[in-house]
DNA sequence: AGCACGATTAACT
DNA sequence: GTTAATCGTGCTC
């Protein structure tokens, strides 16, 4: 397989969960100062049409959500809590908005740059919330709209590691306290176990 | 024009 | 376990 080559559109062009899914052990990577920072990613979540009560969506086509709308394998980055950034990978069909929340990554390349990203924190919390990747990565709203399959992107994914099946969990998706259900309790959480 | 709130994090008690 | 931080977005008046 040809790693070193940004994961094509046909691989977001699917269904969401299948793509949170297959997203866990791909490479994660970031272009900044001219060199590569990456990390092989750990955690995903799904987020799927406008009827998940859960998804920014739920509130229709505005100027906010439009990217979600648009075609598979562009970045929808996001500002939350009045300092956050979060990452998502739009997915499935033009026309339909989804797309998966990356959550957690294992740093790879570039943990120079991590670390004074993420200056005075323990290594083990340089990356694993969907915030603290963005920090610890440069992403913010500069990076919203950019096309992930593009190897002159700052922005794409590669593939990475295969993680057997068996250390692949799922569990309903975290912060969503007052959503209603059925959204609130669907397992769309995707983690790899630590060995 | 004003307002309530959030796909979180870090610093508290 | 609780809560402040802090502002873009979408909704209401």
């Amino acid at each position: 397989m040809d790693n070193a080559r940004p994961l094509p559109r046909d691989f977001y062009h699917r269904s969401t969960l299948l793509v949170a899914r297959d997203l866990l052990g791909a490479r994660l990577v970031r272009i900044a100062d001219d060199q590569r920072v990456s990390g092989i990613i750990l955690e995903t979540e799904a987020y799927v049409g406008e009827d998940d009560q859960a998804s920014h969506a739920r509130a229709g086509r505005t100027k906010r959500t439009q990217i979600m709308y648009g075609p598979p394998g562009f970045a929808y980055v996001y500002f939350t809590y009045g300092k956050h950034w979060l990452f998502n990978c739009v997915t499935e069909e033009e026309g339909y908005p989804a797309a998966v929340l990356i959550r957690a990554i294992q740093p790879e390349e570039g943990t120079e740059f991590i670390a004074q990203n993420r200056a005075g924190r323990p290594r083990e919390e340089w990356t694993n919330g969907p915030a603290k990747l963005c920090q610890a990565l440069a992403i913010d709203g500069s990076l919203k709209g950019v096309d992930l399959c593009s190897p002159e992107s700052p922005l794409f994914l590669e593939k990475g590691e295969t993680f057997p099946p068996s250390s692949v969990t799922k569990s309903p998706r975290v912060g969503l306290n007052f959503v209603p259900e059925p959204w609130k309790s669907k397992s769309w959480r995707f983690l790899v176990e630590k060995l």
